[in-house]
DNA sequence: ACCAAAAATGAGACCGGTCTCAAAAAATAA
DNA sequence: TTATTTTTTGAGACCGGTCTCATTTTTGGT
């Protein structure tokens, strides 16, 4: 690991200055070099083997061209789309992607966020800020929010879900094809569940249908996937061998779909002919399922590029007086696979 | 966005030398600062929420404590839990974590090694590097490749999966139970597929029994998962109804085991009785798959933690006589679950 | 050919830390 | 108390770019 040539050996060997030299190569604004000089420059810059140094680079200019994600889990099965909509964006423009995990740790979330401010990344899109996290907690910095919570709408821009939107649309459908016993499924954090509960109960109201409790089932939340799954699997068992099992299940994201489609193979119910069954977030999983998942797609790729886009455009206008935040909701939209089908008969 | 302060700023408030209060925040070495001093600069800092720039720490100091991951794509859904491996293990050490997508274009991964040297990151993972790479391309710096491939091998540390032992587990499994026509899904990149068919005929011919051609598919590599879906349900028909059907199909990855599923299902085929499936990856596709899928672990996440451990260990002996490589081969586990079964009998 | 305007180049300060080395202060020994 | 060692502190160079601003060169119109 030999020590690498500075813009300096370049200019040396191109026999020009410094400044010429960092004009051919700095991303900022006009180059202004002419032509010859340019070659010369590359040339030089070839036979060295040059490569900038960004923390120099990053040191003056207060850019590192370097975004921050700060999510709960990559391990989460929706992130990695969301970050392809992120990167694909960003790289549009020359950005990269840091990827920090918080592990719902409000403490860890802190800490990374510190993290990136120390690393004067350009630009955070942060996932779901914990309750823990106050506002003046935020990094003063470009920042798109990805969440509902009107507390932090209120002052940066965020991208969300419409997923009480996404609840009506499922619920609408399966009612359309004769369900009017339908299980809800409710899982993830405390307010995915009362938001989705309520579009439920809001949904039940408008649709003149009569509530049943037992229809509604809490998951617990547990850090692993694999546990929330093991989990879900008994809550499940017991709703389908409840005296009056629904005739239709919304699993309020696609785990627990398809924790459902394997207990009701498991308990000896044909899907979609016994029960219909539609979950939520539109997973790859929920394609590869057998049957197939229908499920309501949240489009994470396109919140991300939409957070993305807000952010760089932030980034853009950084001079111009302080812009008001923009609220983005994005809609979902219902995939029919081969889990659900209209019901044919009630058996009592 | 105002000016935010420097260490100078800390050090006046402080009312001591820039020097001193670098001290207190530097990461390396020994600190050797006056109780008394400390609490006083950390005081200053505070109050004036003092954030110490890394852009122009790792300037001078030569290390940005971040690590490079470039990978193919990060939609991949082994990704997540290599990306975790990696992350848990450099979390302990102070390291953050960048990941690049080659989405299996060689001119993007050799852009993205470009990025990495220029951001002046501290090491490097790099998965599968492609053909096209040439060794002598590799950024000189502290690294660990995830591949098999000898080139490389043979000159950089490396991380690998023993598949090959991995197929012949599944395999000596399913014959175990009485299967001795067993399908081979073949799927991935060109390497892949010739390493598992080797491991896969080697078996074959060591059990004594008898190759059948049409009892191996190969699957046609698409970068979008969803395509090669799609593609591999068909392939697997055929193979489904052809005059002579295997009463096991060994898939090579978790995505051609859940087509199979998947289209057994529609074949009316049940599954482990008329057909035992067995896949690669242990994805949680698997453990969610109905039935469950019996899948060969490639312990992903152990993968990137060990690579990350290397990597450590080269960053920090950085100075000592130029090391050896270390080659490390990671062993597959078998994950039985409900997808697999003893042969029952033999239908003509 | 001459002059104004535009384009290209160069000099050198600057960004905010880290690092070296020497000086000052404190601790310990004699 | 004084000499010696150890700990703490400070001064200032340094990392490798970017940025400003002045200077030089080129261009173009007349």
């Amino acid at each position: 690991m030999k020590k690498s040539p500075t813009l300096v050996d370049v200019a040396k060997l191109a026999n020009t200055s410094k400044a010429t030299a960092a004009r051919v190569f700095s991303r900022s604004k006009s180059a202004n070099v002419k032509q010859e000089t340019k070659t010369r420059i590359l040339e030089a810059a070839d036979k060295l083997g040059y490569s900038p140094n960004l923390s120099a680079a990053s040191l003056r200019s207060k850019k590192t061209y370097l975004i921050a994600l700060c999510i709960h889990d990559i391990t989460n099965p929706s992130s990695p789309s969301l970050i392809r909509g992120i990167q694909d964006e960003l790289a549009q423009h020359g950005y990269d992607l840091v990827v920090f995990n918080s592990d719902w740790d409000p403490n860890k979330e802190k800490k990374n966020l510190r993290a990136v401010v120390r690393n004067q990344l350009d630009g955070l899109i942060l996932q779901d800020p914990s309750d823990e996290l106050d506002i003046s907690e935020l990094p003063d910095l470009p920042s798109v929010i990805l969440t509902s919570n009107e507390v932090f709408s209120a002052v940066r821009s965020t991208v969300s879900t419409d997923t009480v939107g996404g609840v009506r649309k499922a619920l609408t459908y399966l009612h359309s094809m004769g369900h009017d016993r339908i299980g809800i499924l409710l899982g993830g954090s405390v307010s995915q569940i009362t938001n989705r509960k309520r579009a439920y109960l809001d949904f039940y109201k408008g649709a003149g249908l009569k509530v049943e409790d037992r229809l509604i089932v809490d998951v617990p939340f547990k850090t692993r996937a694999s546990d929330t799954f093991v989990m879900a699997k008994e809550l499940i068992v017991d709703l389908m061998r409840s005296p009056q099992r629904p005739s239709a299940i919304f699993a309020s994201n696609d785990m627990l779909g398809l924790a459902a489609l394997q207990m009701a193979q498991i308990e000896g119910l044909q899907v979609p002919r016994d029960l219909s069954v539609v979950g939520m977030d539109d997973l790859f999983s929920a394609e590869s399922a057998s049957p197939a998942l229908t499920s309501v797609s949240k489009h994470r790729f396109q919140v991300g590029a939409q957070a993305a886009r807000n952010l760089l455009n932030q980034i853009n206008s950084e001079h111009s007086t302080e812009k008001e935040p923009i609220n983005e909701l994005v809609e979902c939209t219902l995939v029919v696979r081969d889990s659900s089908s209209p019901i044919v008969e009630v058996d009592v």
